[in-house]
RNA sequence: GCGGGCGUAGCUCAAUGGUAGAGCCCCAGCCUUCCAAGCUGGUUACGAGGGUUCGAUUCCCUUCGCCCGCUCCA
């Protein structure tokens, strides 16, 4: 048996076109780029990903419950967040060069690169317009190849007479170089590329969150957006859920549903989408030093621990290390091997300011290796960021940190206090801030810290589809050659788990047999009917949909009760009762 | 958003300034005692809009979508 796993991403879309997997969105209609849909059987693929997600980390835990919150809610969460203004800067492209750029970092980009850092050499030495017409002779050549007084010698000219009448308007870089691109050009002025000094079109507002107006009144006080992530929603009904789920920290809140992305590029297949699904977790923690106060001590990565069975005295960093490794057991659980994707510590440098730690899990995708699923230590930074806005507190009240700091004496609480300040301090922040912080602590109370994964559904099926993918060639007993496409999906996620056969469709002893095996199977499992054409056509159905087995009713099943069950992997088959299959299947698909 | 390439049936691909064809898939029927067998019949396409032309799937323009690169990526 050959085996071919490499498979271009192509073929695959083809294949999940051709068996209703995924169709794109509004096809009829020439499509809408960065939308798919998911047909009958990619639904219930997506469906098993998602209840396997939620079964493992609510259903099957005692320290997750569930949220299911609104797309749209009020704007103020995203200021708080801080989508509002990272998500939508306007950005100018530049039109001889054709960068792109954040418009309001245009003349920092120049401070910082040598063309500016040339000009900012020139304007220190005293510029007169005599050196300047020789830079953009000479340097600005290489610099900035596309200003228009390094292009053109009638608007250097103009550029020479407007410094020399007024060299006082023309001190800094950033008015220099203005005059350099616009000396000759009629008015509005341009604004010129850091990069080559060409021309740089209007900014255009680059929302990254979709838009919508909440009431039939389309004013800008109504504005709202689409939610870019899911789990901003936890953070917002964190103490509704606190207050009635009966929960204490450490406990998590779980969501998942749709999110929305304006991207600037959606590529490749479903993996970039602009609306997507996701499977976030939001997992509270004890700060370190309410562990410290509680069990004397925190148990850090350092000393090696036990990962399997949280401990009270784990600090952040073992939660962290904790949930990636639930993460990628679960990703395991579902079918992609332990080797087809690969863990990625986000180095200190390319972590957000208030991330201690983020972990990707990258699959290798046809296309490369990208990001499936990010576990991400986010300290109380969100919860605090909505009690800042939002003014109600985030504030948990822990009893066994309560009971543990009145136990301690005024020396000890002196001292814990010194200690935490100091660690403050070295981490840059105010001494009052922590001074706050330890007296809340002492009274039992404090913003809860966060581990964060958050998994992409539409990644992961992706992901699962590819790495399903295979094709075979076979070589039967007469040397015939046929290539059987098979979709080894794992039982627990197959969109079918069981398809029926009658052996001959044309036999009513066979045939009623069956209906009555297949009407019995089909209210437990996910099974099809197939009537038609040879049973070896319907079997490399099955394996194109990747269902892990077919059973066949033949004579053998009307004398003595067994049918033959068919692995789709080995293609082997035994026979088995109704009660044996039941088994087999129950086993293979408990999650 | 920019540059390049590409859009013909559900899929993979032909041909053509003058009625668009194949294989596979799919559907119905016959046949069939375990791996895409056979027979009969059937559905389905020039991405959309405009222009040139007696006539456009073919030439031109616009648009939409896909692919590659650039750019961006809490």
């Amino acid at each position: 048996m050959v085996m071919s796993k490499t498979s271009s991403l192509d073929v695959i879309a083809s294949l999940c076109k051709r068996r209703g997997f995924i169709f794109h969105s509004s096809e009829i209609y020439g499509g809408i780029n960065g939308f798919w849909d998911y047909g009958p059987l990619g639904c219930e693929l997506k469906r098993n990903v998602k209840e396997d997600w939620w079964k493992t980390t609510v259903r099957n835990r005692e320290d997750v419950v569930g949220l299911d919150a609104t797309i749209i809610m009020h704007p103020a969460i995203w200021k708080a967040s801080g989508h509002l203004d990272t998500f939508s800067d306007p950005m100018s492209t530049c039109r001889a060069c054709k960068r792109l750029m954040r418009a309001d970092q245009v003349w920092d980009m120049l401070a910082e690169n040598p063309t500016g850092q040339s000009l900012q050499a020139l304007l220190d030495e005293g510029a007169e317009a005599g050196k300047i017409v020789a830079w953009c002779k000479g340097k600005a050549k290489g610099l900035a190849p596309n200003l228009a007084s390094v292009l053109d010698a009638d608007t250097l000219n103009a550029a020479f007479e407007k410094l020399t009448a007024d060299p006082a308007s023309y001190t800094t870089v950033q008015a220099v170089y203005t005059l350099l691109a616009n000396a000759k050009s009629p008015q509005p002025a341009v604004v010129p590329c850091p990069h080559c000094g060409g021309e740089l079109t209007e900014p255009r507002p680059f929302n990254l969150m979709f838009k919508t107006v909440v009431g039939p009144i389309d004013d800008p006080s109504n504005v709202a957006y689409l939610r870019p992530e899911t789990a901003q929603a936890i953070f917002a009904q964190f103490q509704n859920v606190l207050a009635t789920s009966r929960m204490t920290v450490p406990f998590g809140i779980a969501q998942m549903g749709k999110s929305f992305r304006n991207e600037v590029t959606p590529r490749n297949y479903t993996f970039r989408s602009r609306e997507f699904e996701q499977m976030e977790l939001e997992f509270f923690i004890r700060p370190d030093e309410a562990v410290e106060l509680i069990c004397g001590h925190v148990t850090t990565m350092a000393d090696k621990p036990d990962l399997s069975v949280p401990q009270d005295s784990w600090g952040w960093e073992v939660w962290h290390a904790y949930w990636v490794e639930q993460r990628k057991a679960w990703i395991v659980a579902c079918g992609l091997p332990e080797d087809s994707f690969v863990e990625y510590w986000q180095k200190p440098e390319e972590l957000a300011h208030y991330a201690r730690a983020c972990v990707d899990i990258e699959y290798n995708f046809p296309f490369g290796i990208q990001e499936l699923e990010g576990i991400a230590a986010r300290s109380d930074y969100d919860l605090s960021q909505h009690q800042k806005h939002s003014g109600k507190s985030m504030e948990v009240f822990d009893e066994p940190l309560k009971l543990a700091a009145d136990k301690l004496d005024d020396a000890a609480k002196t001292a814990f206090a010194d200690k935490v300040i100091a660690e403050w301090c070295a981490r840059g922040k105010s001494e009052d801030e922590a001074r706050a912080f330890v007296f809340k602590l002492f009274t039992g109370k404090y913003v809860p810290h966060v581990v964060e994964p958050s998994a992409g559904v539409d990644r992961m099926m992706l992901a699962l589809i590819c790495n399903a993918y295979e094709e075979q060639k076979l070589t039967d007993d007469k040397g015939k050659e046929d290539t059987r496409i098979v979709m080894h999906f794992s039982p627990r996620i197959a969109p079918v788990k069981v398809a029926v056969f009658p052996l001959l469709k044309n036999k009513p002893e066979i045939y009623n047999k069956a209906r009555e095996i297949f009407e019995h199977l089909r209210r437990r499992y996910a099974a099809f009917w197939d009537e038609g054409g040879a049973i070896g056509r319907r079997y490399r159905r099955q394996d194109e949909i990747g269902t892990p087995w077919c059973v066949t009713i033949d004579f053998q099943t009307l004398e003595d009760d067994t049918m033959t069950v068919r692995d789709r992997d080995s293609m082997q088959q035994e026979r088995l009762t109704l009660a044996q299959l039941k088994e087999k299947l129950d086993e293979a698909l408990l999650v």
